[in-house]
DNA sequence: CTTTTGCGGTACGGTTTGGTACTGAAAAAA
DNA sequence: TTTTTTCAGTACCAAACCGTACCGCAAAAG
């Protein structure tokens, strides 16, 4: 729980932005949580029961088949926040959402936050415009996804990433970045070499570190971008 | 504009839903509309100036970039409406829609329909209803996008629009195909034409007509279903 | 009926990516 | 420290798909 003035100590972009006449619907609801890597937030088909707000560290939102095809349809840090279907009332997590680099957050029961939503009308005006940035997002990533090559994927995954982080390192294993991105272990392997070859990251065992940010901002082309502005439009400049 | 009596011959899912006691926000703004072939319905970064509810036809939303990259992040028709960013309280056009098949609606102003939603709760839970369900289709076209091949992606495609039309001719080129899944036209035809030797299909200049919906359902797999299921869920049985 | 335009069938080389698998090395566990 | 596990590098063939282009034919326009 976090009492008003606490709100100086918050990173979360949509808990700052909260009016201060909301902030009791939100505030003593609010749990404060560590996330470990690959803890796991959302299972598809089963109830949301917490929305998360993260403070560090970037969560996946990973979209399932019945065949098991799965792929990422989103990234959530700390301008952000899970559990989008209880926005649009709905409480069935759709897709499997969980911690992709480990960090920590608030998080409210489900409960709370529709009763927050359906009381203030500023607090819903605001949830639903992260709403409807994130599903800018996952259109983005759509189109990525099949017009866009393995490198420069990988490029927008990394800005996207690092734009989360505090740090410019990803500690992420090739592994998993291939199953966000729909592709092999191993053509995500050979894409990074070729990032590190041309100096725009070095690698460690299960990290990668972006050196020359402007470098991959060119690869990826406008591929990145959109989502990131329209954001930044939705929910003000600030 | 329509009486509430008059809502009887209305095909609309979405309209058939509004309650009784809601519809005097919504029916005196509606305005009957022809939609043909290629009628745009909103162009990206513009302002959303009306909301249509189709009644036939199906409409495309596509996403583009500043390079012009585009792709189709979901299929409207007779059971949605366009302009789910006004659901979302967002007044700007995020991508391209327009007519893929012509057919017909009603449509309303961008005003009034915002001023509807404020007012009424069970207004507002119906569209962010519609809206989350449009959500999950996008997200599912992403999945199908990253890990189907050409041949499911088309199959996928023919039985989303299959659901949306009265008859099983679908008035479509190959180079409009080809643009909505972001592959070459060369290679729809191609595809088509081992569709036609199954005996699933029959096409003629212009038009394809599915034969086999079961084997066309086969070929697509689990890329094809879970958006639709998902929409019955949230919407309702009826 | 003739002309023009747009659509579909086909081809070919090149590139990208998938499927699979083996290996050495780094990190974690014992 | 030794053992076990996990991760990254690399390789190979096959399949899918792209870029491009040409041509014949159907439908629309004149």
């Amino acid at each position: 729980m976090l009492e008003a003035h606490a709100r100086t100590g918050i990173r979360n972009r949509l808990l700052h932005m909260i009016a201060l006449e909301d902030w009791d619907l939100i505030g003593p609801h609010l749990e404060a949580v560590t996330l470990k890597d690959r803890h796991v937030i959302e299972v598809p088909t089963k109830p949301i029961t917490h929305a998360y707000f993260l403070e560090m560290g970037v969560a996946s939102v990973v979209a399932v088949d019945a065949e098991d095809h799965r792929i990422e349809v989103g990234v959530i840090g700390f301008e952000g926040m899970t559990g989008v279907p209880l926005i649009m009332g709905d409480n069935r997590a759709q897709h499997s959402t969980y911690m992709q680099i480990g960090g920590s957050g608030h998080r409210i029961p489900q409960e709370a936050l529709a009763a927050a939503i359906a009381k203030s009308e500023g607090l819903r005006a605001l949830m639903l415009k992260w709403a409807q940035g994130f599903m800018i997002q996952t259109a983005h990533t759509a189109l990525a996804n099949g017009r866009a090559k393995l490198e420069q994927r990988l490029a927008r995954w990394l800005l996207m990433a690092h734009d989360r982080l505090t740090t410019a390192a990803v500690p992420l294993t090739h592994e998993f970045l291939a199953v966000m991105l729909g592709v092999r272990r191993a053509g995500v392997t050979v894409a990074i070499h070729g990032f590190e070859r041309r100096g725009l990251v070095t690698t460690r065992r299960g990290q990668l570190t972006l050196v020359d940010r402007a470098g991959i901002e060119q690869i990826a082309g406008s591929f990145y971008g959109t989502p990131e502005a329209e954001l930044k439009r939705l929910l003000g400049g600030n």
